[in-house]
DNA sequence: GTCTATATTACGATAGAC
DNA sequence: GTCTATCGTAATATAGAC
C-alpha cells in the first residue's frame, strides 16, 4: 500500500515521465495529485519534472490523448465496415476490450475526467463521440431487426460500453486473460440483445 | 454550464447542505472541489459550512455512508434470500439500479472513491463487501446450473456490477424511466448469462 | 447561523546554478 | 537533465463579532 522509492535508473524523456504520471495520477486521482507526489514518484524533483512539461494539465493532456488516439483508430478498421451490424457491434466492443487492456493507465484516466478544465472538456466531447459511433452501430441493428425490440438502442449502447468501461476499475494485466474477457463480455451483451426468451 | 447563484432561501442544516455539497462535488471532483466553491454553491461563506460540519472530509463521509447504508439495506430484504439463486440475482440486481436511481448523487459519489483519505479506504472496503456479497449469490446459480458453464463467476459478478455502476455516469431522473432501466439490466445481464447459443 | 478577517500550510510554477 | 531556493496564490481551517 505505501508507495515505495521508484528506481531512479535512467534519466527521463516524457514517455517515462508521462508513464509514472498516470499510475499516480490513477492511484491518486488527478486533482489529488501534487506536482510534488510525481517528484517523489519519479525520483527526481519538481523542478525537474517541468524541464520535461509545460505543466501538470499537460501530462493529463498527453495521457488522455493517447487513449482517444487509440480508441479512434478501432473506428478505421475493416471489421466496422464489412457485414451485419449486429456482427460488427461485436467487433467493435471486443476490440475496446482490447484497446482497453492495452493501454490500460491511459483508458482509465480518460475514464476518470469530469470537465474541470479545457482538457478534459475536449476529451469528454471526443469520447462522446466515439459513443456515438458506437450508438449509430446500435441503430442499425436495431433496424435489421437483429436487437430485441423491447431494447432502446440508445439504452443498450450506454450499459454495453459501460459494463466495458468498467474493466477499467478490477483489470490487472495478467491476472485475468483478456481473450477470456472480451469472450465474456461478447457473449453476455450479443446474448442479451437477441436473447430468447 | 455556468453554476449560478443558489437560492438563498432557508437556513441550512447539515442535511440540506450535504445536498448542495454532493452536487458539487460530482460537479467538479471532490479533491478539484474548495471550501470556497462549496460555499458560492451554498451561498453562505466558508465560516459557515464549518459551523455544520468539522471538515471537507465529513460532508464525504455523510454522502458516502448514505449510499452504503441504501445499498446494504438490499442484503436484508426478503428477496435476497427466496427462491434459486438466479432469481435472487436477478432481483439485487434490479433493486440495484433501483437504490442508484434513488440515491443518485450519493450512490454516484461512493463509486468515484478512490482511496486518498482514512474515509475513502473504508467506503472502497464496504463497497467490495457488497461486491462479495452479489458474487456469491452469482456463486450459488452456477452452481444451480443456472450458468453458462464457460463464463467464471466473478468475472459475471463484476462485469454485472460494473454495468449497473456505468448508469451513474449519465442517468437523470425523469430523462429514462427507471422501469425500462431495470428491465433492460435484467434482459441483457439474465439473456447473457443463460443465453442459448 | 452567518459574517469578516486571518493563521497556516500546500500548491503550481519559475529562476538560475551545476 | 537535475538541482536548491523561492515567488505568488489558493487551499483548509479558526477566531471572534453580530
Amino acid at each position: 500500500m505505501a508507495r515505495a522509492a521508484q528506481a531512479p535508473r535512467a534519466q527521463y524523456d516524457v514517455q517515462r515521465l508521462l508513464a509514472v504520471a498516470v499510475t499516480v495520477f490513477i492511484e491518486r486521482g488527478y486533482d489529488g495529485t501534487s506536482m510534488e507526489d510525481l517528484a517523489r514518484a519519479a525520483g527526481i524533483t519538481k523542478s525537474s519534472i517541468y524541464h520535461h512539461v509545460e505543466s501538470k494539465e499537460q501530462l493529463l493532456r498527453l495521457a488522455v490523448d493517447r487513449a482517444l488516439e487509440a480508441l479512434f483508430a478501432v473506428t478505421e478498421e475493416e471489421g466496422v465496415s464489412q457485414g451485419r451490424a449486429i456482427v460488427r457491434l461485436g467487433y467493435v466492443l471486443g476490440r475496446v476490450v482490447e484497446v482497453l487492456c492495452a493501454e490500460l493507465p491511459y483508458v482509465t484516466l480518460l475514464l476518470r475526467v469530469r470537465g474541470n478544465t479545457e482538457t478534459e472538456r475536449w476529451a469528454l466531447e471526443r469520447r462522446r463521440e466515439f459513443d456515438r459511433f458506437v450508438r449509430g452501430i446500435v441503430v442499425e441493428a436495431a433496424a435489421d431487426g437483429d436487437l430485441r425490440a423491447d431494447l432502446s438502442p440508445a439504452l443498450v449502447e450506454r450499459l454495453a460500453l459501460g459494463m466495458i468501461n468498467s474493466i477499467t476499475e478490477w483489470y490487472h494485466p495478467g491476472r485475468v486473460d483478456i481473450g477470456e474477457l472480451k469472450a465474456t463480455v461478447v457473449t453476455i451483451v450479443g446474448a442479451g440483445l437477441r436473447g430468447a426468451e
